[in-house]
DNA sequence: TTGTATGCGTTATCAG
DNA sequence: CTGATAACGCATACAA
């Protein structure tokens, strides 16, 4: 195996010329039959295949698609892109991930980069909901918005329905007679969070019952902060006898800080199911979203883009479901 | 934004030869320093950067590094991609990451569309322990195995001490009193489950206790599959006093088998921490290994071999590290 | 239906 | 220290 093969390798074990090589390997124009079977057997002789490089340096782009989430270590963004993957692996599409870390600073560079490479198409999970470097890509490269409204762009987009989960899992609480609800959030800035704070505002509002601003924690970071403002707003004043957390890593915080030393336990929904969440005691009742259906759609949205660049963006708002399992029906317990 | 700046670009507005700016980009040849000012003055004004292709299609290879894991959905794989990334991004290398999905069918196919990408290097955790097209790779780019032996291929690698946990941990079982132990797993074949295997076989050996055949699962595939395998060996024929599974995902399962139904709790350990352990009750036991730093560990090794491709390779083994919370230090419960 | 010639943007050779 | 020019492998006008 010295050097891998080239077009002109190919032409010339099959004695026509790389042109028609060409042809055959892009379907596009027509060949003779029995100088297609001759290329395809040299082809297959040599184990060519076409240099990405060479052809994307020709044709201006190349065939892969990106995609930059924020963290992969987050199993939602984890399941989400295993979505993604299955589709464009089905499509014969190269898949490139990549990450952008929650922040701009390191989303940018990303995002550039598969710009760069000319990527066919990207699907991304925009950190801020504004950015011009974005913007400038959108009349050039097919993108897809995952998880984020496309709010100044002109982009396919798919959402999950996240105010109407997290109001139904609000009311779900309210239901079982609480007034005092805690919220914790691991980043109120990021769009989803917020439309699920809304969901959990109007639900309040709507049953009459006051937030109080000391059971909303949206300072969490990571699953150790989370248990350790969760431990806060119980030994604080005016607990809360229920909890919601917005994302399944505040979640696993947010059960971390519930389960220890408790008088009795409190009432909690999590907004994102999580593996174990059913063998908690108890089990935790969850607004489920599925991330695997995300991503095969937003992988539907791009493929069908790149087969026809025009037409008007299209979004996809997929619905969530609460799972009851016992966590969310627990009545306020009396700490006194 | 008409056409991305190219290098003739550059040449023209700074008055100099494209040589010239590619020595200054590169850094390789020396260039006045009058020179350079200028030549860097036009880079920053155009918003140049070198397309990658073009540099790839000239210099034979990408300066992009690759990736291939079993399941980026696996929290162990997709923690250990985190710990990766991290360190590529501080050496301001690009990652691309793919999945081979455990079958070596879907992970050459992967493999080789980087190794036809021409990647720098790649960081992979083969399915199979033999593969010919792997072979074949290895005098031509470098390689760094990890959490997989390297066993018939001369690259370096980064694998934890799976034997030696699986023995602490089954040692640890045998000490609470126990002697039906199951073991669950999720795909024998697999290098890092033969592996913890052994480890469970020695211990048993060395403490002279008969392993129970209908009490070693090989065959799950996934968290319910796990489940059901759990559930069955409980309610056949002399069922287990403790169960260790020999991954996260096999530990999950085998959770949510134990805990349902059952007349007392079944001792457990787990070989793989997993977000959620310390909450379940009771908390789980573990074998913990660092997924972060094995990853950094790979990268590092990478790195390196990119700066000096020569020199014999290098193997780094993590030891794992027992964390005591109680479900693996519960006496056999009689449940006649 | 097939072939020839040119250029994509970069780096390397070699000369100045 | 700097520059002109060829070449990487492929696709595409254009020609036959």
């Amino acid at each position: 195996m010295s050097r891998p093969a080239t077009l002109r390798d190919v032409a010339e074990l099959a004695g026509v010329s790389m042109k028609t090589i060409s042809r055959v390997i892009n379907g596009s124009d027509s060949v003779a039959p029995a100088t297609e079977l001759k290329v395809r057997a040299a082809i297959e002789e040599l184990g060519f295949r076409p240099n990405p490089a060479a052809r994307s340096l020709r044709v201006g782009h190349d065939d892969a698609v990106g995609l930059v989430i924020e963290n992969i270590a987050d199993p939602f963004m984890a399941t989400l892109t295993a979505g993604i993957e299955q589709r464009m692996r089905q499509a014969g599409k190269f898949l490139i991930i990549t990450t952008g870390g929650y922040s701009p600073e390191n989303e940018r560079p990303a995002v550039q980069s598969l710009a760069h490479r000319r990527v066919a198409g990207m699907l991304i999970t925009p950190t801020s909901p504004s950015h011009a470097y974005l913007e400038r890509l959108v009349p050039h490269i097919p993108l897809v918005f995952i998880d984020r409204p496309p709010v100044q762009f002109d982009t396919d987009s798919v959402l999950v329905d996240n105010e109407g989960g997290a109001r139904a899992a609000t009311e779900h609480l309210l239901a079982a007679g609480h007034r005092r609800i805690a919220f914790v959030v691991n980043r109120i800035g990021l769009f989803t969070s917020s439309l699920r704070y809304q969901g959990f505002r109007s639900a309040m509002a709507a049953a009459e019952v006051p937030i109080l601003d000391h059971l909303v924690r949206t300072d969490v970071t990571d699953v150790a902060s989370a248990a350790r403002a969760t431990r806060q707003m119980l030994a604080g004043p005016e607990p809360p006898t229920a909890v919601m957390s917005a994302n399944a890593l505040s979640s696993l915080g947010m059960i971390r800080g519930l389960h220890q030393d408790q008088p009795c336990v409190i009432a909690h929904v999590s907004f994102d199911d999580f593996d174990g969440a059913e063998s908690l005691s108890p089990p935790v009742t969850v607004v489920h979203q599925d991330p695997t259906a995300m991503g095969r759609a937003a992988a539907d949205l791009l493929l069908q883009r790149l087969e026809d660049p025009t037409g008007p963006s299209r979004h996809v708002t997929l619905p969530t479901r609460m799972i009851v399992r016992g966590s969310g029906e627990l009545p306020p317990c009396d700490r006194s």
